[in-house]
DNA sequence: GATTTTATTGTAAACGCTTACAACATTTTT
DNA sequence: AAAAATGTTGTAAGCGTTTACAATAAAATC
């Protein structure tokens, strides 16, 4: 069933068909009705790669993130996906893992379909390298580049970011305030923003005149589903004479698992050690104490994030970097 | 940059590019390296659409799931789409919550992509009336469709689902054989596999002699995020002076909501309360204690959902049924 | 070396749509 | 009522590929 079939049926030709298609130009109401009914009749759905060809566009988003099973990464994907319909466009979803050239890979995958945008969710899609970065730049020549927690300067890049920098300063300004001495700051790699968030810690401890000590800041490396490796990892720590009581983490999965440490360790929470986790998730209301977690205002910056994309894609011209502050959210794991 | 232009460049006719991009046929290996360094230096991309025009397909599966920011979907569309593109495909992706019309639209926006394929991730695509699934064998008659965790009889349509019905019977047949005496199903509305779940718990009960009573089976109707809803739930039940030993549910979130409600009315788990999650996810490394969870092989059967669909695509004969068993993984939540 | 067979390449016709432009019909203005 | 303006529709030329078929080149056979 082609606009040929469906022109043929309706007594018309397939260019009006076409405009009744799209809506746009002017056909007479009479005939509007004539050859909707006919679509209707049959059932018929214009071929979007004709359309694709014809258009070069086929209102479609590409959407790249490493690992659609991050409860964090999955939850902006589902925003964004919501919004994007709403708007009338749809999104290819590419799970690209953490791997740098999977991604290069990606991104030339969605270019090639001709993807109207690309979304980036996540601060993993910055490298440490310009060189690794000239990726997003190829790609920015392109087509706009919709980055999600991320930051990078760039002409047709557009970040929605939150400021987890002072967010993270923020609610470690507040353990000190509130008594706490020895800090552990526990991130996971796979990040940029952890490092983000690590240098807000260290600001925070540098303005209250404690000096930095490397073994209070520890980098987690393993799979934000294995809750046990962090139990284990905060073990070893603890095992090997650190002592801290407080911890800052920059995901709850992280937070979670020093809970289940300090709990088989008989450490009472909040009383002897603080616990802080990051993204303020499902995971913050599974522990005992509920956690404390810092809230980076997820939802706002995915609705942001499409209202700057189609702005940009009606050719309005639109901010190139959105900041949103975050807060910490407190619940039992902190006496502050 | 199109096909023209790098025919002339290389000197050769515009089929013999596209031979060589698609591989297929014979291309003298001269002729082919020629072909492709100019590919190469140019870094030319064939434009996806007129490829998807010419081929009718674009080596492109549809997925559908209701939410993807529900934890168990979440992964599902991650060991889906990890598979799929390991096999050369990629993946739409579109979130349909859980309404019928939006899920009609959803898969007659991705026939008119001309997808190859369309998976559909959890039982709530199947609905209760004959109607309201017909939109599914409209679309098995263009596309072959893969269900995950559903369970529906039709040509075309191909299942690979565990058996909830089962792994909750078992489950609760342990429970009663290790003492459980009142025990409260509580499931979710959104699927048809928290019925099949719930016949499994009532059939454990009929084989035990045990009278089947509706203030035992519960339907909390909040969302999957809400688990201080599920924890309220379950209070005014208890508060109505409903009496409980043990709490089996369709998945880890009541669960996980179950025991902060025993914690808030210091009821001891397990040895007061026993309780059951479903899934068998991140959640039930939460809890203090850990949840015990039936587990229901999410990434087996993705892995096998693939494998018959790449199968199917390449006109093998396929299953149309694959059924996993599902199995309790016991934690500190049960006495069993 | 002529003939047959096989490997390689080119030509041209789809694929199903959009849209500029032309043609025609209708309404408004004079 | 003719002329001009406007509204509606049709024609045909793309869009960038794939691929059947034809044409040519190379290899094998006689």
């Amino acid at each position: 069933m082609t606009i040929y079939d469906i022109s043929k049926k309706a007594g018309v030709s397939i260019a009006t068909v076409s405009r009744v298609l799209n809506g746009s130009t002017n056909v007479k109401p009479r005939t509007r009705k004539k050859v909707m009914d006919i679509i209707e009749q049959y059932g018929y759905k214009p071929n979007a790669f004709a359309r694709g060809l014809g258009l070069n566009s086929m209102k479609t988003i590409g959407i790249l993130c490493a690992d659609a099973s991050d409860l964090y990464l999955a939850k902006a994907i589902y925003y964004i996906e919501q919004k994007l319909r709403e708007n009338g466009y749809h999104s290819v979803l590419c799970c690209t893992g953490y791997d740098i050239e999977a991604k290069k890979e990606s991104v030339n995958l969605l270019l090639s379909q001709h993807v109207d945008a690309i979304v980036m969710i996540g601060s993993n899609f910055i490298m440490n390298t310009p060189e690794d970065n000239q990726y997003i730049k190829d790609a920015a020549a392109t087509v706009p580049i919709m980055l999600l927690n991320a930051d990078f300067d760039c002409n047709n890049v557009y970040c929605t970011l939150c400021d987890d920098y002072k967010a993270t300063q923020d609610a470690t300004e507040q353990l000190i305030n509130g008594g706490a001495k020895d800090i552990l700051y526990l991130y996971n790699s796979n990040s940029y923003s952890g490092l983000k968030k690590l240098a807000g810690f260290q600001n925070a401890l540098l303005t209250h005149d404690i000096p930095l000590k490397k073994q209070f800041m520890q980098c987690f490396k393993g799979s934000h589903e294995d809750i046990d490796g962090v139990k284990g990892f905060v073990e070893s720590l603890h095992a090997k004479g650190l002592k801290f009581d407080a911890i800052v983490t920059s995901d709850d999965f992280l937070a979670v698992g020093s809970m289940n440490f300090a709990r088989a360790n008989h450490i009472k929470v909040p009383s002897e050690l603080q616990v802080i986790g990051y993204n303020n998730s499902i995971l913050s209301h599974c522990s005992e104490p509920e956690l404390s977690s810092i809230d980076n205002r997820l939802e706002d910056m995915c609705i942001q994030l499409v209202k700057t994309l189609i702005g940009t894609l009606t050719q309005n011209e639109m901010p190139q970097k959105t900041i949103f502050s975050g807060e910490l959210i407190k619940r039992g794991s902190t006496r502050i």
